[in-house]
RNA sequence: GUCCACGUAGCUCAGCUGGAUAGAGCAAUGGCCUUCUAAGCCAUCGGUCAGGGGUUCGAAUCCCUUCGUGGACGCCA
């Protein structure tokens, strides 16, 4: 894959090393792109950064660049300079031929980097409780954490994605004694709910199904068995559930990590032991606890409870040795802002475990606010009737919910103003995106039966063309970006500007022109080029490249 | 009280590994369909980048501090 901005970074290096003995990468230069046309194609602040180092002026060291550029071999048709000493370049067209063949011949694969030698990443995100739907925050979670994986993907890297299942602890016993409660109700006998119930319509409807398979069997029935068949049968339909309403949202996982499996395994125990062996772990109180204020946690962490259960970070750290067993060699974990204070002490956990540091990175999700007629939509478990994600997609449709989560950084606090999002549907950005998708694929229609000459990229002078190629062509870059950063919504920053140079496009040139069918042919591969890379850039995300609107 | 994140246009948010005049969408105002989809385009309006200091050729961006918002500070999960 040739990109510009490293062809670019080659020859400023190049220059640079005959000026001077220092010994600078490729990764200090900086190309960009300026805002300003006027300003050339790309520009460089080399001169600036570098003319101290040089022991020379910025204005100098950018005039002696200039003098010993080689614009030949680079396809550079002139250098300007600027301002405090920007080195502004204008490219010659046949560098923007070269981005055009370039995409139509990778078609999908346009923006694929090839495997990066780089450890086998394991993302784990959403990880809610099977005790009832997925509220907003686990639906922004699933969006960033679903597109951030594509993103590691596209960039090359191998990833595997997992949800832990808490299906083990004091939650899962609520969940079991909700749903009795409910069954007994189906017969009209009137029980206490737990202190922290259940009251979602999901344990109602776990009720109604248990009536139906086995009527009144298990009434007042106190024995394990009973209490076994109530918990198994509510896990089952909530995990069910989730995993229904992850993959109509069009998010899959490769492994699903059972805590209670993890106990029957075994592997909490083996754990245990592998932490007491290091010495990280001591007694108090009849308690066993991780030293962990000793690596920087702000203090330490019961591991073993005085009554023999586990706390909730027990089994997690075997969640997370099983990784490590099953390959990871680095992990990124999201959670909600609530998990906030639990980082530290699971990094510090595998510290004590591997020895390695930054094996796990931790990126906080803030919470989702629902705002209605400008005031928030307080979320009660006890009401039951919170707006999920299932109840958002139906009224915002999927394709706007991705989009929507998708271009916000998730370490910002967001409000989601739902009288926004459902009446004014129609002026959500995703729709803007999915409509110039829509125009490249309605013209590229009609002229299928056209008989297309070979691309002459020099009939493309219009500065809205050159813009576009040159936009076009910052797409793997954008896609190396965005996965190191784990930022998805450098994605949609980048489909919006994309759409609007388009727009802007298809206003000001017919790209149809019977009498011309030089510069139509031209423009048609302009046309299919943008249609590849706008519909690969919606994929990262999980929204469709609608063909019609 | 301690720790962490955040504070940018009327609203929701980008920009933050220092660069040229701080951007987008929505909202507001005025134009553009006999022409490839008007779910669009063009123009206008809108800012003490929370306040104050510092670092330097240059700060929304880095450092310190004050204020504000949210979260965490369990032998809960």
């Amino acid at each position: 894959m040739e990109i510009i901005e490293k062809k670019l970074k080659k020859a400023f290096l190049e220059v640079l090393n005959k000026i001077t003995s220092h010994e600078l990468q490729e990764n200090d230069i900086v190309i960009e792109i300026p805002k300003d046309n006027n300003n050339g194609d790309y520009a460089t602040n080399v001169a600036l950064k570098y003319s101290k180092l040089f022991n020379t002026k910025p204005q100098a060291l950018a005039l002696e660049i200039k003098e010993l550029f080689d614009y030949e071999k680079y396809d550079v048709d002139s250098i300007e300079i600027a301002g405090p000493g920007f080195i502004n370049l204008f490219l010659n067209k046949a560098n923007l031929a070269s981005t055009i063949n370039n995409i139509i011949n990778l078609k999908d694969d346009y923006g694929q980097w090839p495997l990066q030698d780089h450890p086998l990443i394991n993302v784990e995100y959403v990880s809610a409780n099977p005790t009832g739907d997925l509220h907003l925050g686990h639906a922004r979670q699933a969006s960033l954490g679903d597109s951030i994986t594509r993103l590691y993907k596209k960039a090359g890297f191998k990833v595997i994605r997992e949800y832990y299942i808490n299906d083990a602890g004091n939650q899962i016993d609520n969940l079991a004694k909700s749903t009795i409660v409910r069954y007994h109700e189906l017969f009209d006998i009137k029980m206490e709910m737990p202190e922290d119930g259940y009251y979602g319509q999901d344990i109602k409807d776990i009720a109604f199904l248990i009536k139906n398979l086995v009527n009144d069997q298990y009434l007042n029935d106190e024995s394990e068995e009973a209490y076994q068949y109530f918990k198994q049968t509510a896990l089952q339909f909530e995990l069910d559930k989730l995993k229904r309403d992850l993959k109509d949202f069009g998010v899959e996982f490769e492994i699903w990590t059972s805590e209670q499996a993890l106990y029957d395994e075994g592997k909490v125990d083996v754990a245990l032991e592998k932490l007491a062996l290091t010495n990280a772990t001591y007694q108090q109180d009849g308690a066993v606890w991780l030293k962990s204020s000793a690596y920087g946690d702000d203090k330490d962490r019961v591991l073993v409870k005085s009554d023999g259960t586990l706390t909730y970070l027990t089994p997690d750290i075997a969640n997370h040795m099983q990784k490590i067993d099953n390959g990871a060699e680095y992990m990124v974990n999201l959670w909600g802002a609530d998990h906030h204070g639990y980082i530290k002490r699971m990094q510090v956990a595998l510290e004590i475990f591997t020895g390695q540091k930054n094996l796990l990175d931790v990126d906080i999700v803030q919470m989702v606010r629902l705002i209605k007629d400008g005031e928030e939509v307080k979320m009660s478990k006890r009401s039951g009737n919170a707006i999920g994600l299932r109840e958002l997609c139906e009224e915002v449709g999927i394709d706007a919910v991705r989009y929507f989560f998708a271009s916000r950084a998730g370490s910002s606090h967001f409000d989601f103003d739902l009288g926004l999002a459902t009446s004014h549907s129609n002026d959500n950005p995703v729709y803007y995106a999915q409509y110039a998708h829509a125009r490249m694929c309605s013209i590229l229609e009609i002229a299928k039966e056209f008989n297309i000459e070979t691309l002459q990229a020099e009939l493309l002078d219009n500065q809205k063309e050159v813009n576009l190629i040159k936009h076009l062509n910052e797409f793997p870059n954008m896609v190396m970006d965005a996965a190191k950063l784990r930022a998805p919504h450098r994605v949609t920053n980048y489909i919006q500007k994309l759409a609007s140079l388009f727009h802007s496009y298809y206003n000001e040139c017919k790209v149809i022109d019977k009498e011309n069918m030089a510069l139509t042919s031209a423009r048609l591969y302009l046309l299919e080029a943008c249609k590849i890379t706008l519909a690969n850039a919606l994929a990262l995300i999980g929204v469709q490249a609608l063909e019609k609107m």
